[in-house]
DNA sequence: GAATGGTCCCATAGGC
DNA sequence: GCCTATGGGACCATTC
């Protein structure tokens, strides 16, 4: 098996050598790597959901009603993806019935 | 009570003209600013959870185990939570005994 | 506070008479009675969730084609859904309103 | 091939008349037939969902903790699995010495 | 604190 | 046989 596979249902092989300060091996700096980007990624996500809870506070503040502007929201995105899934639909009659 | 107001627990005055093609008023069109820009920033809050997504398909691909990434990233979380706490409640004490 | 809450955030007193082969008390006896009730209903759940499988099966043994018939069924609740969530909306806006 | 194969990659024949009330064909009410029982099936499990979740309330409105519940009935349950793969074991074995 | 909605995680099922 | 996709369940945050 190659080296990628390790980490994953595999025992670490534990020959590498750790250089500089790390004693964790290339896998590990991978593993590292990913999980950084990720931690990254979730909190620019985390951010977003931060502005959304302020526009909805800032929405209040001038008299909206929050409970009816979420089902609007709501609402909108599921006629949205309705429409996307009859599309979704039509395509996959067409494979069932050889057109494509 | 000031215009802004309607639509929350209020009667609508209904006392605006619909004029050409903005029939719902400026009240109206405030409302759909604010929820536009809600569903803006959604998108872009799915955007990066489809990048989470990606890395965590990529590292998969590379080996490792998604799970106990997730496990990992679960527990640094928590670990900086705690930290947080930590200092929250350095500051209270601080705080109780006049140093801040 | 009364008897009830016990097992609810609270030490077990423990003073509770064990009688015949039993030794868990009466609000042993009811936790019990609960759990049953539960398992017995989502056996019956599992009953049902096998049933809807075999029609499944028998459908593609017919012949149809088991995802394109997902689908439809997904829609068809989505449409029932959807048209709840209008009717839902209307009562948020009238009580939004104070009209109800 | 036989009609039943209609609407698994298969085009339609397309031959069928339309009549009255009935324009679809005889694939496609029996379609509708599979759909249909699929739906009442599936509110029956859905019933039975709604009925666990009141018993869930009920409990905790007794003072149980339902996260509790929750996994002592995933541990019973789990008990049950375990002791199925056992006599299933068993049985093996069994039969492996011509005992069954 | 009760209820509701949203999100996340897992387990299963179907396809390749 | 893996691997993706989908549904269900649990947990959490927020609202009233």
């Amino acid at each position: 098996m190659s080296d990628t596979g390790a980490m994953q249902k595999d025992t670490d092989p534990g020959y590498e050598t750790a250089t500089g300060s790390e004693a964790m091996g290339v896998t590990g700096e991978r593993l590292r790597s990913y999980i950084e980007r990720i931690e990254r990624l979730e909190e620019e996500k985390q951010a977003l959901a931060d502005d959304i809870k302020e526009v909805f506070a800032e929405a209040k503040g001038t008299g909206f009603d929050v409970k009816v502007m979420r089902k609007i929201i709501r609402m909108r995105k599921q006629d949205l993806n309705e429409r996307k899934e009859e599309e979704a639909l039509l395509e996959t009659y067409m494979a069932a019935i050889g057109m494509i």
